[in-house]
DNA sequence: CAATTCATGCAATGGTATTGCATTGTTAGC
DNA sequence: GCTAACAATGCAATACCATTGCATGAATTG
């Protein structure tokens, strides 16, 4: 059995051409990727069954959402260990105001935080707007 | 003068009805707000104008963007000294998944984050969800 | 007061997110 | 293998939310 295929399985996500081709995309690339861009790779694929694909993935804990606020959802593979249900990624979402470009900052792991008593957190994201590598100087 | 006019002419914003009846209803409830919430306040007034006002009142320093992934962007009132188009809330905002508010952590300061060499940051987001204080136990 | 700039109201549009439903494909019990 | 149950897909429709255009009215400035 293949990568994909593995991955699929192990995540109990049945295995679908859709699926193969999404998710092989996301390893190739190894990009943060939009429903738009997504569908513009494959034209001839529904939007509607990419979108629940990104769905279920999500769900399934495949991939990992990040808004920037700005445009659509964009997603992520799960680099770390996450379930079903259960996201457990630590680490910020850069996205660049002159390139427009958004990444994983994998490197960085997100700063234990302090809440006030009484509060409980089961997810925590943090966001940073500013100018990438590329786009320094 | 009053408090709210005060407010209105110290971040360069033009006194208008509108205006000062957002801004006396953010200081009064000091929750967040959506542009739906407001809407229903203040039924009389048109949509677009509310909107228009939060809008200005972002820009110009005087309330702050809150978004939640999950429904409409939220709007608190800037308790720091913002300027125009420069924002400073060194807070994160909590989403509670029980009873659905959000609010601001004022008490609780943003940690310092390194980032990679080369990249440089001009806004700092962070977004917990989990459940708030009147929703444990 | 005249010229200009700004705010408002209403209509229209753009874009993204989400659901309904019929159809097709897959799985699992018999 | 056959059939019932279940899941995935494709297409259409809808629901929201965000944003813009334009005509009108109000305020400001010199
Ligand atoms: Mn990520
Ligand atoms: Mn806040
Ligand atoms: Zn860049
Ligand atoms: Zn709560």
């Amino acid at each position: 059995m293949n990568r994909i295929d593995a991955i699929l399985q192990q995540k109990s996500v049945r295995i679908t051409p859709m699926r193969q081709l999404v998710l092989k995309h996301f390893l190739q690339e190894d990009a943060v990727l939009g429903l738009n861009e997504l569908e513009e790779t494959f034209q001839k694929s529904d939007r509607i069954t990419i979108y629940r694909t990104l769905k279920t993935f999500e769900e399934k804990g495949i991939i990992h959402s990040i808004q920037n606020g700005v445009s659509e959802v964009k997603y992520a593979l799960c680099k770390e260990h996450c379930e079903e249900q259960h996201h457990i990624d630590r680490h910020p979402h850069f996205h660049c105001l002159v390139c427009g470009s958004i990444e994983c900052l994998e490197s960085v792991l997100l700063p234990p935080t302090i809440l006030p008593q009484g509060y409980s957190a089961s997810e925590i994201k943090m966001n940073i707007k500013g100018r990438c590598k590329k786009c320094q100087g």
